[in-house]
DNA sequence: ACACTATACCTTGCACAACAAGGTATCTGG
DNA sequence: CCAGATACCTTGTTGTGCAAGGTATAGTGT
């Protein structure tokens, strides 16, 4: 079978439309409550059907980039049994932000949202 | 004055969002008929209130590549009075690009809207 | 005439996030 | 004891938005 729209140079659009918006899903879930890396690329996976799926060679950076900049504190728990694992905790200054980068996601997608509907009434 | 927030580290996000909804743009914006490069960007500026601002540098890139991949034609004017314009037009294949990257871009932020909304519901 | 601004196009180099593709170490099932 | 899952991490590549430069023409002011 011919693959006549190359599915493989559609990840492109996908790759580049996540950018920025990691940051604020990661915080939104911890926002949830505690949780270690691994478990949010899985979580990720499952809650949005592979829409905004990551893997964990992505999430890593974007947690040490996290803990860098104050928004969360890293916390290892080594159980009797199972692997370690680091549990990361949204701070104020997490907080805040989050609040922050929801804010500025609401007024990019209304942005889009306005200039996407544009013709359809002007024409 | 002290910075706290430091508001230029804030335009890091504004750049990152726009990754991949540009192209998007630009095709809708040709959909409702003929343009050259200037006029999208002041356009852009106006119709959104600054919230997609892109300058010149940013967007004549976006056109030589959407020309390179056979979605816009290129027709240059020039008038008797005024700077010569390079005018674009959609293709037929433009049109279904248009429509394709449309889709993706519901299909991203209503991911992102389910997943933003979640803690309220499930806490 | 001359300077200045606005219009309109283009190019180069940088920054930086997402990802692929590698890696390590520990635990569990057969 | 070995395969696979779990859980972490690192390096190199790639693409895109942008700053900061550039060119050329037309209009405005003095």
């Amino acid at each position: 079978m011919i693959e006549l729209h190359r599915p493989e140079e559609r990840k492109g659009i996908e790759r580049e439309l996540k950018r920025g918006s990691l940051e604020l899903i990661v915080l939104h879930l911890l926002s949830q409550g505690e949780a270690y890396g691994y478990e949010i690329v899985t979580k990720l996976t499952e809650q949005t059907n592979g829409a905004l799926e990551v893997t964990d060679g992505t999430l890593y950076p974007v947690l040490y980039r996290l803990e860098r900049a104050g928004a969360v504190t890293v916390r290892w728990e080594t159980p009797e049994r199972g692997v370690p694992r680091k549990y990361y905790r949204l701070t104020t200054a997490g907080k805040e932000e989050l609040h922050h980068l929801e804010e500025e996601w609401t007024t990019f997608t209304k942005a889009m949202a306005k200039l996407l509907r544009q013709d359809r009434e002007s024409r």
